[in-house]
DNA sequence: GTAAATAATGCACTTCCGTTGCATAGGGCA
DNA sequence: TGCCCTATGCAACGGAAGTGCATTATTTAC
């Protein structure tokens, strides 16, 4: 059985032809994707298939939806390594300035956040703005 | 001179009827405030003029913008020991998953961040989602 | 003091994104 | 084959940010 048909039924998501696409479409790209980047690599295909792709694979657990300040809500399959789904870990975004692109940077750790007394947190959202790699070493 | 008109001159900002309006609400909001939580509490004014004076109010310096992962623009006045409008300050948002109010914590700083080699950072958006003291004495 | 220039305000309208309702199509199962 | 459930596609809605332009207010120049 092909490897995303089988990504998708471990997570009790039926594979049907379009969510093969999307899947496969967001495992070749590296950073977050909105909606908007969906709907133009699948021209041919409604905007509202692709948001309820979306949102099942986040409902499921295989993507996690990203918040990086730019008001455009963005999707990213969670790596392997990347426990990102659960609600207690912390999530480190990069949103790069200059390309536009908002990366997912799991090799380095949040510290633990203080908070005054009597705040309880359930969720930490860290997001880092500036300039990425590639876009430096141009 | 009101000391209202002195904030608002002092950065430069022509003292209008509705910036003071506008200087004094948010003044007394000890919470970030959206626009909408603006309109109405002005009902009589335009949504536009609003918009366009908190949008002053933050090109002057003496309010920040929030992103507090809720979709909806916040801002807010910085305390006289919040340096928030520096784009090299770190800031701490904490958002209020029960009474959904967003508040600035200054007195707990955000540790450093680390990014991978060629990551330059130049700004960070910290947001703790969760109960706020209010709701958690409740 | 009047006229011109500049800035602020208000109204209408647009755009963008997320979302929902509903009708249709497709796939699994009796 | 026929039924049922789910996925899909079309249309439309709604909230929020933002813009263009005419009007009003305020400052500046004469």
């Amino acid at each position: 059985m092909d490897v995303l048909e089988k990504i998708l039924e471990n997570n009790n998501i039926k594979p049907t032809a379009m969510r093969l696409l999307v899947l496969q479409f967001l495992l070749n790209r590296k950073v977050a994707t909105s909606l908007t980047d969906v709907e133009n690599y699948f021209a041919k295909s409604d905007r509202t298939t692709l948001f309820r792709t979306l949102k099942t694979f986040v409902e499921k657990g295989i993507s996690h939806k990203i918040d990086d300040g730019t008001g455009i809500t963005k999707y990213a399959l969670c790596e392997d390594n990347c426990h990102c789904e659960i609600d207690t870990d912390l999530h480190l975004h990069f949103h790069c300035t200059k390309c536009n692109e908002t990366v997912c940077i799991t090799e380095y750790k949040i510290p633990p956040i203080h908070l005054p007394k009597d705040y309880t947190a359930e969720n930490v959202n860290l997001v880092v703005k500036g300039i990425c790699d590639k876009c430096n070493s141009k």
